[in-house]
DNA sequence: TTTGTGATGCACT
DNA sequence: GTGCATCACAAAA
């Protein structure tokens, strides 16, 4: 995991993110579902250009962009080229479970960091960690030992480009935030 | 099992 | 004023 790895494509990053372990402070566990975004299509905050909020996805590649959804979660994504951003949108949870469950104010493993509102609370990610490098504490990256097999679908909570396949899942994960549906699969 | 809706903040039109 | 890259819980079916 290195500067070079976030200088791509969205897609390219997205997919390569699926079995990557992210911790933050601590905790965290095995990411299992991502989406992509990218400047060119509607349903990314970056198509209409930078904004006050949407700054730092157009800055350099390996930062964190954190915004607020529904006025009650955070999100949280990945810098890659400027205007592309990757959505981390579920983990599986492997260290600081205490934490995390203390946090959330639950224990099941699977409602612990299956969906990107969840996965924020239970990390303790807030507005506070907008712009930050990645490749820096308290974040930490650990690269999976062998390839992960990964599945492919439509994005999730978008009225616009509902179509393009730009959602990744580890392959039969149960941490995820919504089943894959229809056709999927795919080669690294 | 699926569908509906309230909570809640703020960027953008 | 509108519309969310959401979640949790209730109600219908």
């Amino acid at each position: 995991m290195d500067q070079q790895f976030f200088d791509r494509a969205s897609v390219e990053v997205a997919r390569d993110l699926i079995g990557v372990e992210l911790d933050v402070c601590g905790a965290g566990g095995v990411i299992v579902e991502t989406e992509a975004y990218e400047p060119d299509e509607p349903a990314s905050h970056s198509f209409r250009g930078p904004t006050q909020r949407n700054a730092v996805m157009f800055g350099q590649p390996g930062h964190a962009y954190v915004y607020r959804s529904y006025g009650i979660h955070w999100c949280l994504n990945f810098v890659c080229r400027p205007g592309s951003a990757v959505l981390i949108r579920a983990l599986q949870p492997v260290r600081g479970l205490e934490v995390m469950e203390k946090r959330r104010g639950l224990a099941d493993p699977l409602l612990l960091c299956s969906g990107p509102g969840r996965l924020c609370q239970a990390l303790g990610i807030t507005i506070a960690h907008n712009g930050l490098p990645l490749l820096a504490p308290p974040f930490e990256f650990t690269s999976p030992n062998t390839p992960p097999l990964i599945v492919t679908g439509r994005r999730i909570g978008i009225s616009q480009a509902v179509d393009l396949p730009w959602r990744f899942g580890l392959s039969g994960s149960l941490h995820i935030s919504r089943k894959f549906t229809g056709k999927g699969g795919l080669a690294p």
